[in-house]
DNA sequence: TATGAATGAGTATTCATTCAT
DNA sequence: GATGAATGAATACTCATTCAT
């Protein structure tokens, strides 16, 4: 009567299963993957870096790219804050705090410690990137903007202004010459990372910085005559 | 003199790798993956569903999965399987073999028994599995087919004969009716899993059923003006 | 004095350009490659298809899918549209509104009509779709409640009732009566759809259309009339 | 009867292969062509660039671009040499040519009219293109620099010689002083292609060029001199 | 000459599977 | 046994390029 529902034998030999298909690498951390893709996004933009090939500088396959960032576009963005923000804490603690002196005093020492901890390193292909990039990532553009440069830019002008009250400085619009300061460096980040590699020798940082520092002295210095006058 | 580079919380510093690289969870049980990887099974079909969530869903690793079963293709086969095997053979032993009186009695304990053990149950989804992967799974179709689709049909179909052979029934083909019998309760089954979920009240299973079984006691009642022309 | 900016010829020879990398093949229309995509959706489920497959059952390349369909999803989404549409249309004109005579008579013409039209075309593969990714899709089952099983089921509870109040057909309840009278012919299609492929003749169309209008003939029949007559 | 079926309206049927095949639109001009693509260029790099939108821009089809550019890398190469070339013939004729007087009013009319000619312009983006897109192209990388950097370069240090030979000038080396001219002019090219839109009055541009025209005039001062005289 | 539908190589992203811990 | 980070084949999707009209 119940025979009808005999449940025969699973005959299931599993036609095709392939084998391991691959072996493991390494352990993956995310602050090499970053720096990989910090160097190829420098080199070849957003939209020209292969994910590819960031995994493979960084020495671990697609896959983990994703185990720590969303996707590209999340990657882009993880590089670009991390490489903005930990330089700047950095910097300001190391830097900024360590001044004396005069305001001119003050230029020497910001301009010499930008290039040790910024202008020489990886670091200075941000705003390469930054300016590469503004259109495309708004939000990052945003941060960068509120967190580098609107300081950076109040940073001189307070500099400036201290110089100009104390008489040490000529009296310049603290706006126009604030970012006068610092064009040349940001020229140097960025020729360091697009043609100074087409021709390496055509700007020698130190030099470059000394002659700017001296024609900042002379352009600045407050009014020599008046002092004659009264000698 | 240095805050003007305060530098906001980031809210997405660069994701770290985590320290403890494995701690013991729970004992995990084959039973209990199975039961997740069938509701998930049933709601998304085989690609649909991701061995991940399975896993998160049993409570275990993704790992663990292959301690138990060699793959997902072999998740699915046992899956399958074990709904149908273990329910088919508790059926056959708590329904089938209560049988007692007529043929249409039968049919009354069936139905309420397939509603009881298999309709109201996460097991009525297997069909909608077997429907939607056929294609996909030659072998657990064949199996479906000989265990459950062929005894069901034959069962059906010898019950069918012996009311015909006893006068209880309308002279008609067992081999169709055997399968009309059937139609509304897999009908059931199958928009309990799908279309129900969006209207949860469409279908009352048990007046359904009644009215199945009220239905076919017209349509296959003996005729009785003979009855009444011997009487 | 101006020989400073003496523009240079661009000596620029194209290192590397590829040559023609593949030639048109035909002009493609959107009807094939719905269609295509139905055999296949209906064949190995929504997240079984590939695209490639498609554009090859339909001679295009991957990139015309996209020329017509936005992606994947859409693709599924019109082509369950447009399978369901123009069908039930067509089914609406050519088959409703031959109706003449009893109501009995209206569900051989039904039923006839259905699989003329649907269940013996590959239209009949849309219902397995539904059901296997109603949970996928809840858009597109929305749309299929809205636009088939709703205005569907209440045609039918109105047979039933029209039957009913003329004496035709028993008393019985048109909510489940209704469902009962499709209930086989949508395992039809899904058998035809799934399982049949496996067991060609299980299941003869013809006959069993035919076996369910003479169940109904009997289980409907309005019987106390005739009885209250003799008597 | 029949409005049962009645189906709603299907906002999306299946697209329709457009008939007429083309229609001319418009004389196509490449100059119309250039225009567009380095707006579209400056705006969002060279990979970033979609020739269909250059296309849209220009008011063209995307097939008139191959009429005039042999692909995207010829464009590109095409848009930036024309947008170099032409402006650079054009100041070197309107603005070198106009030299009269001492080396710093050289320097003023040089600014102003590079401000005229090129920083206020549309030309003024190709700087921060050759800058982002350096690495990829090292050939028109190269033009730059031969073309541009080099004979610009070339032209301030021998203006600052000048000065200095003359006494005008404080005794500065030419080679750094030459690059510290134009650092400023180039920084507010950038600025004005990227982060310049999100900040539009940060800079204004009259004003910084004064500014950095008047620390020029007090930091070149060749000074010594009169105070010989005076002595 | 101008068009834009058709093409397919290239790339971002997913997820089944492995294995060191 | 149990874990989950790491892997890379597979696949959806993009877009520069071609060519019949």
């Amino acid at each position: 009567m119940t025979d009808w529902l005999v449940i025969r034998d699973m005959n299931a030999p599993l036609p095709t299963r392939p084998q391991p298909r691959w072996t493991r690498r390494k352990d993956a951390r995310p602050e090499e993957i970053a720096a990989a893709a910090l160097d190829l996004f420098v080199e070849h933009g957003y939209a020209g870096t292969r994910l590819e090939d960031v995994a493979a500088r960084a020495g671990v396959s697609k896959g983990t790219l994703y185990l720590y960032f969303a996707g590209k576009e999340e990657l882009f963005k993880a590089v670009v804050r991390e490489g903005l923000v930990s330089p700047l804490t950095e910097f300001r603690s190391t830097v900024l705090e360590q001044y004396k002196g005069s305001a001119f005093d003050l230029l020497r020492i910001l301009f010499y410690g930008w290039w040790e901890r910024i202008g020489s390193t990886r670091i200075s292909g941000i705003p390469k990137l930054i300016i590469a990039e503004a259109h495309n990532f708004p939000e990052i553009t945003r941060f960068y903007i509120d967190e580098v440069v609107v300081p950076g830019q109040a940073m001189l002008e307070s500099i400036v202004a201290r110089g100009v009250a104390s008489g040490e400085f000529r009296r310049v619009s603290p706006r126009e010459t604030g970012t006068l300061l610092i064009a040349p460096l940001l020229l140097l980040a960025l020729w360091r990372n697009s043609l100074g590699h087409y021709e390496p020798g055509a700007i020698d940082a130190r030099r470059f910085i000394d002659a700017h520092l001296e024609m900042l002295r002379n352009a600045l210095a407050g009014t020599p005559a008046r002092v004659h006058k009264v000698s």
